[in-house]
DNA sequence: AGCATGACGAACA
DNA sequence: GTGTTCGCCATGC
């Protein structure tokens, strides 16, 4: 379904894409911090928005966007279930418990990495 | 306008 | 470390 997206939403939008596409393959990051990023700080939630619209989208591995926790949240809004995890595990990520193991070293933060 | 919900996060007990 | 509560901002009823 086509969602109506006001001139606001849509930049922010492609904000959002265009910061989870420069994700490197084998790391991940947080809604946060791309909210963060975005200088929408409290805007973690519209980011895990964005990603579910996002969802149409090829080019966005929004698999490589989790939760603050390293959790896999939103495992449940790709085609199976465990789409996202096989995705991951592809990238050489391990996931136990719905959890990305080492996310603290896995984390790519665009604050810290696309900074400059 | 009010109320509930959500791929979140931070503060607090 | 775990569970609860509140803030956040857009959407849908």
């Amino acid at each position: 379904m086509i969602q109506k997206l006001s001139e606001k939403n849509k930049d922010f939008f492609d904000q959002v894409y265009d910061v989870v596409r420069l994700i490197p393959q084998g790391r991940v990051t947080s809604y946060g911090a791309i909210a963060n990023y975005l200088g929408t700080k409290s805007g973690a939630r519209m980011v895990g928005w964005a990603m579910n619209a996002a969802h149409v989208l090829p080019d966005v591995p929004a698999h490589r966007v989790v939760n603050r926790n390293g959790m896999l949240t939103g495992k449940m809004h790709f085609a199976h279930e465990n789409e996202m995890e096989r995705l991951l595990k592809v990238e050489n990520i391990a996931i136990e418990n719905d959890q990305v193991l080492n996310f603290k070293l896995l984390f790519w933060d665009p604050i810290i990495e696309l900074e400059l």
